[in-house]
DNA sequence: CGATATTCATCAGTGCACTGACTACTTCCG
DNA sequence: CGGAAGTAGTCAGTGCACTGATGAATATCG
């Protein structure tokens, strides 16, 4: 039984992608602030006073993954966590002066990290790159929360193509 | 200062992308080894008796990350570790006789899931997809160790293009 | 109204990933 | 030979990510 050749499985190619990043990330944009603290900053600069899971719907990440990231960015000063009066369950979220500054300022550099990570691609592949990424992940995504079949069709809730 | 389309940065949906793959592998693959564990197997049924730093070059992990995958591997009893007789410094590693067979039965699963995995994309897409992936990756990776610029030109070690 | 369902958030446990500090062994060189 | 430099591995600390269990508040249904 012979070995793998791992540059041909998409899996391990994400995680390098990933750890490539990373890398750029802290070199070029932040060594305190991470990418997905910056997601959440991003998420309440757009819909300020979202509650927690509704943040870690817009950005990606779990109840629990959101709750330590909040948590350092509040110990940080960058967010205010408010009990929502309406629904006593629910934490409403907002930048602080202090972390709408730094919002500003990581998105400026951002785009230059960006710029840097996909220069080896030209114009025309990075629109693909993009496209391809967002659709891969998005189809990913539906197989976790399979999308109530809404009316017809045959009642089989998920379809698992395997 | 608006806040931005994360759906546009490589290094979210990269994020995204590996979770996404996550998924996919515990409920298609395995639930106790996971996808750098399996890469860690692939590397040694390829080149028994690597040592563990240049494991992690194959793979793609650093040397802390190998030590613990390394440990739980060898706690499984999936692979065995001598010190290097040579040199003593190094461990020589090696698969157990239930590591290679477990190696072989996630290869086929991982297969399968690979076919998922890149379902939502045409034959053609799928090949640029992996192209362009390994191409950022490889780019990233050369960023972080500047490759010695070996003979001539300015002597400028790192050419950091920003 | 009151028991049951959900839903938001937390906590404990596991695992990957990086940095920086440290030990142990080898190698290089005077 | 013997000290300096380099290399393999470990360890502590931080952070993301997931699951499963639990507590608190809300919503729903009989």
């Amino acid at each position: 039984m012979a070995a793998v050749d791992l540059s041909t499985h998409p899996g391990h190619l994400a995680r390098r992608l990933q750890q490539a990043h990373y890398l750029l990330w802290t070199t070029m944009v932040s060594e305190e602030i991470t990418s997905p603290q910056y997601g959440v900053l991003n998420a309440l600069m757009a819909e300020p006073g979202l509650d927690q899971r509704t943040v870690g719907e817009r950005v990606g990440l779990d109840r629990s993954t959101v709750a330590e990231v909040v948590g350092r960015l509040g110990r940080r000063g960058l967010i205010e966590k408010v009990r929502d009066t309406e629904d006593g369950r629910r934490f409403s979220l907002r930048l602080t002066g202090e972390g709408a500054g730094v919002h500003r300022k990581l998105t400026v550099r951002t785009a230059r990290m960006n710029h840097v990570f996909l220069a080896p691609l030209s114009e025309a592949e990075q629109a693909v790159f993009l496209d391809l990424l967002r659709r891969v992940s998005d189809a990913a995504e539906q197989l976790r929360s399979p999308v109530g079949v809404t009316g017809a069709g045959d009642g089989d809730a998920a379809h698992r193509p395997w």
